[in-house]
DNA sequence: CTGAAAGCGCTTACAG
DNA sequence: CTGAAAGCGCTTACAG
C-alpha cells in the first residue's frame, strides 16, 4: 500500500470540491446521488482513509478514551480493562491503555499525555487510595473504578468489597470461631473495605480475638516464609480449626502452599478464604473458596456511564456511586 | 482547572507572536533570554499544555505507537506489553494497546484506526499464524512479536520455541522413554514450533511411539474431562512413568489437577512439563517444571528495534529476525 | 446541490 | 531576535 491520500486529492480526482467530498464521507449536507457515487468510487479505488488527527483537531472530538491502570498484569485489572475496551469499541471509541505502575509521577505524566491527545473521556482504576482530578479540565468526563475519587462529584464504580468481606467472614464463622486475617502490606481503598467488613462482622458476632498477619511485599518465597511463621504460631495447640480470610487469592494460594509444606490438612485443620476469583484460584489444589468480583457488570457500568457523560448527558444523583455485588464461590479450601 | 489554553492566547498574554511562543516551547530557533523568561512565566501561570493533536497534524509525527495484542488477559502477553510500554514511555512515546480478541475483523479494524490516528509505529503480537502488512502504508515501521510475518522483510522477535521444546523433551527423555504431548486445539506459529521441537527430538533419539492429545477449547471442566480420559488410557498397564509435555502451563496445570483426582503420583508415576512459566506455574502443588520465556529481553528487542525504525534508521540484515533464548525451570512436577 | 473560505492549534521557512 | 503567513487535513456556516 502506498502513502496516505487526502480529501483534497479525492476532490481533484472526482472533479468536485473538498467540501463536497467531506459531505459525502460524512453523509451530511446535500449532494446528488450522482456525485455521491462518483466520489465513493474514487475513494474506494484509492483506498482513502480519513485522517483522524485532522478530524479531531477540527471537531474537538477524538473518539478516543484513556484508561489508567495501575498494573495490567493483574488479572482483575486486565479482565476489566479488556471488557471496557470491548464495550467502548462497539460504540466507536478506541482505547488508550496506560500502565501507571502504581507511580504517582507516571500517573500524572500519563494524565498530561492523554489530555494533550485530547481524549474524550477518562477511566481511572485504583492504585492509590484516592484520585485527584484537579489536574484535569473541568469538562472532561471521568469515571473512577475501584478507587474512591477525592472529589465526590466524580462518578465511581466498584465492587462491594465490604459486603464481600462480610459474606466471607460469616461463612468462615459458621465453621469455626478461630479466625485470622492475612493482608498485604499496602492497602488500597478496596483493601480497607475488606478489612472493615471482616472486623465489623466479628464485632457483631461478638468474636473478640482473631489472628492477624501483614505480609510485606517481596518474592513469593519471602511471603511464604512470613506465612509459615504465622501458621506455625497460630496452629499451635488450638483445638478448633483455623479459618483464614486472605485479602487476595494470591495470598490465599501462598497460604495453601505453606499448609501443604507443613502437612496441615486443608480444609480439615485449616480453612482458607480468598478474594477475587483470579485464575490461580482454579489451579490450586484444592481449589480456592473465594469471593468473585463481577468484572462484566463493573465494566458495563463504567463504560456505560462514561459514554453517557461523553454524550453530554448528566448522571442522576443516585448514579454517581455504584456498588457492584460480589459472589461467594465455595470450593475446596473451606 | 479550566478549559484548555492555546499558544495564541499565550502569545497575546506575553505580548509576542505565536511563532515566538512556539520557538520558546520547543527551544528551537533564536530568541532573547528575556522573551524566553517572559513567555515561560505566562505558560506556567496559565498551565498551558501543548495540543498534541495539532502538533501531530503539523509534524506528521505523533509520538504514539500502537500495539496489537490478541488477548490482554494472557499473562505472557500482558507482561510483554507492560515492559514494551515502559521502554517506549522512557523514549517519549505513549502506547495505544488494542485488544484484537483473536478476531481477523477486529485486527483489521484496529489497524485502520491506528493508522488514521497516525501512529508512528506498530507492534503486532501473534494471534494468527501470520500477519499481513499489505493493508499498511509501506513506510510505517512494524515489528512482529511471536508471530511470523507473511512478508519476510518485516522485523520479527520471538522466543526460541523450538529450542525450548527440545530442552523440555530431552529433559523428560532422561527420565523416561514413555512420552506424550498435549496440545491446544488451535495452533499458533509458536505452538507449531514447540510441536516440531518435541517430534524432532524424539526422532533423533529414536523414540518411535508417543502419546498425543489435542484438548479442544472449552471450560476448564471440559478440558479436564478430555485429559482424564487420556490419562486413564495412557497410564494403563505401563511400567515406566509417563512423561507429558504440555504445550502451555494452563494445560500442564489441568493435567496436574486431574492426576490428583485420579490419585496418580506426580512426579513419581507422572512427570509434567509446562511451557511459559506463567503465574499459575508457581501456585500449583507441586509447582510446575516449565520453560520460561524471557519477556524482558523480548520486549527490549522489540521496542529497541521499533525506535530504530521510527528514527529512520534501517535494520541490518541479521537484525530482521531475532530468536530469544528460553530457560528450563526445574520444579516439582518432574 | 455545490464551492470558496475560515478555522481547529500548531510549526517553520521566509523576510526583515 | 522576531513576526506574518502558509499549511498540515479536515468540517461547516455562508453564499449562491
Amino acid at each position: 500500500m502506498n502513502k496516505k491520500i487526502s480529501i483534497k486529492k479525492i476532490a481533484e480526482l472526482s472533479g468536485v470540491s473538498v467540501a463536497t467530498v467531506s459531505r459525502v464521507i460524512n453523509n451530511n449536507g446535500r449532494f446528488s446521488e450522482e456525485t455521491r457515487k462518483k466520489v465513493l468510487k474514487v475513494i474506494r479505488e484509492n483506498n482513502y482513509q480519513t485522517n483522524n488527527v485532522a478530524k479531531s483537531l477540527r471537531m474537538h472530538k477524538s473518539y478516543t478514551v484513556g484508561i489508567l491502570v495501575p498494573d495490567i498484569t493483574n488479572p482483575f485489572f486486565s479482565n476489566t480493562v479488556q471488557i471496557i475496551e470491548k464495550n467502548l469499541f462497539e460504540k466507536g471509541y478506541s482505547t488508550i491503555i496506560c500502565n501507571t505502575a502504581r507511580s504517582r509521577d507516571k500517573e500524572l505524566e500519563y494524565v498530561k499525555i492523554l489530555e494533550s491527545k485530547i481524549v474524550d473521556g477518562l477511566i481511572v482504576i485504583s492504585g492509590f487510595k484516592t484520585f485527584d482530578r484537579k489536574n484535569l479540565p473541568d469538562d472532561l468526563p471521568v469515571i473512577c473504578i475501584d478507587r474512591s475519587p477525592a472529589d465526590s462529584t466524580i462518578a465511581f464504580v466498584g465492587s462491594d468489597h465490604y459486603e464481600g468481606a462480610v459474606m466471607a467472614t460469616e461463612f468462615l464463622l459458621a465453621e469455626t470461631e478461630n479466625l485470622a486475617i492475612v493482608k498485604h502490606d499496602e492497602q488500597s481503598s478496596s483493601g480497607s473495605e475488606r478489612v472493615r467488613g471482616f472486623e465489623e462482622t466479628l464485632f457483631k458476632e461478638k468474636v473478640e480475638k482473631f489472628g492477624s498477619l501483614i505480609v510485606s511485599n517481596g518474592s513469593q518465597n519471602d511471603q511464604q516464609k512470613q506465612i509459615k511463621k504465622f501458621l506455625q504460631d497460630e496452629m499451635n495447640g488450638s483445638k478448633q480449626p483455623l479459618g483464614v480470610f486472605a485479602l487476595s487469592d494470591t495470598l490465599a494460594a501462598n497460604i495453601l502452599l505453606v499448609a501443604h509444606d507443613l502437612s496441615i490438612k486443608v480444609p480439615k485443620q485449616l480453612k482458607i478464604m480468598g478474594f477475587d476469583d483470579s485464575p490461580i484460584a482454579s489451579y490450586c489444589s484444592p481449589q480456592l473458596t473465594t469471593i468473585r468480583q463481577n468484572e462484566i457488570l463493573l465494566a458495563k457500568e463504567a463504560s456505560g456511564k462514561l459514554i453517557k457523560l461523553m454524550n453530554g448527558e448528566n448522571l442522576a444523583r443516585d448514579e454517581i456511586v455504584k456498588k457492584i455485588p460480589v459472589q461467594l464461590i465455595v470450593r475446596g479450601t473451606t
